[in-house]
DNA sequence: GTGGTCTAGACCACC
DNA sequence: GTGGTCTAGACCACC
């Protein structure tokens, strides 16, 4: 269920972050559910296991799970703000690409092509 | 014309690439314009010339400044291939952001506003 | 395994992209092979860290190699793109050579019985 | 006559020095010719006059050419031994690339190809 | 431990 | 003066 790129650029526990971030976000992962432990995920994808303590701590400082000890780790209920907060991030990365895309020669309507093409191939 | 913040987390060097990249694709500087010496923009910037070194090699290896020993760096003509290169990176980044807005529960109509808003403010 | 030559006027940088890079095509390290780390060869070599990291950039860069912070420099699959490239690159440097044999007068018998002498030293 | 790519790596002098040398070898400048002056070329290129002087007495240090005080720097006789010698380095060169495109795959047969290919190209 | 960035400063080739 | 390479060594993020 969570895949690591070990090739890639972005730290691994970045990448187990947003990967059960978005489990969750997407109710892929439910209220309470139980979470892999740290040893066990560790074991799973070979991975060093302070590595996974620290993308559950980030998890955890953000309010998407919460940890009880000698029990493990569990989902929380999803909670509107962060939505809303992510809502802001999601918002700001865009006008940067706007930006780039400006000084490419892009105007509103070919961003807005662009943007839209994203759709139909999502389908 | 070129700033740095030495407190931001990307590095001086990224920096550096990009402003330079953006005034040149901008068209702030042109063909065959010369940049300011390694020397000269260390100092400028209180950098060290290592550091500004590494963003005009970076530059000079995507072909956008040619370098002649003994006289310094000047900006290469705009090359087509480049920018076409720079949109299809912008299109993905952007059909990502359009996976995780999907995942916060906005469809099409609500995207397309949110990359209109941004057009909004940059007048 | 890997051997510099300190005296030669190829930058030592470049001396051991192309050692590595030899190694790597010619099949004698293979995908997902761990290179030495950055210290561990510099020590080896007795060279700067600096300089093998530029190395390592090199190679990662062009597709050789790839990189995981906190675990070190891995082999990548061999490019098929980047033989082809290489390809040509050596197609045009055997032109430029044929041009400037042409100059001396050999022709295109004499070129090919000098070509044909080096396989027979490889022997 | 001679012209120079001033966005080329390879020195300025270098470039010179190759193009006359050429010229000479070609025939196309012959034995007693006067060679432009110094100054004359710099101003024609614009180009540093020391620049120019560096490649012409490389030339003469080969014996290309020769210098007379005060009326200035003119061809020499074709030396035979010198053809010999650069032939020599052709060679070397030549063996060069086929020890690289033996890495990448290719057999004598296929060399002979390439080299080949460069003749038909020539005509 | 492993790579990434950066400073300070030397020495070289080229112009 | 201008870029290119290199050493010595620090500090950081990641594992």
């Amino acid at each position: 269920m969570i895949s690591i790129d070990i090739k890639s650029r972005t730290p691994i526990y970045e990448q187990l972050y947003e990967n059960t971030r978005k489990l969750i976000l997407e109710g892929q992962m439910t209220e309470n559910q139980k979470l892999p432990s740290v040893r066990e995920l560790a074991s799973l994808l070979t991975i060093n296991p302070n590595t996974i303590q620290k993308a559950y701590k980030q998890l955890e400082n953000e309010g998407y799970i919460y940890v009880t000890r000698g029990r493990g780790n569990f989902v929380n209920k999803v909670n509107e703000q962060l939505i809303d907060q992510q809502a802001i991030e999601i918002q700001k990365s865009l006008c940067r690409l706007v930006e780039e895309a400006t000084i490419l020669g892009v105007d509103k309507k070919g961003f807005l092509e662009m943007a839209g093409r994203c759709f139909e191939e999502e389908k």
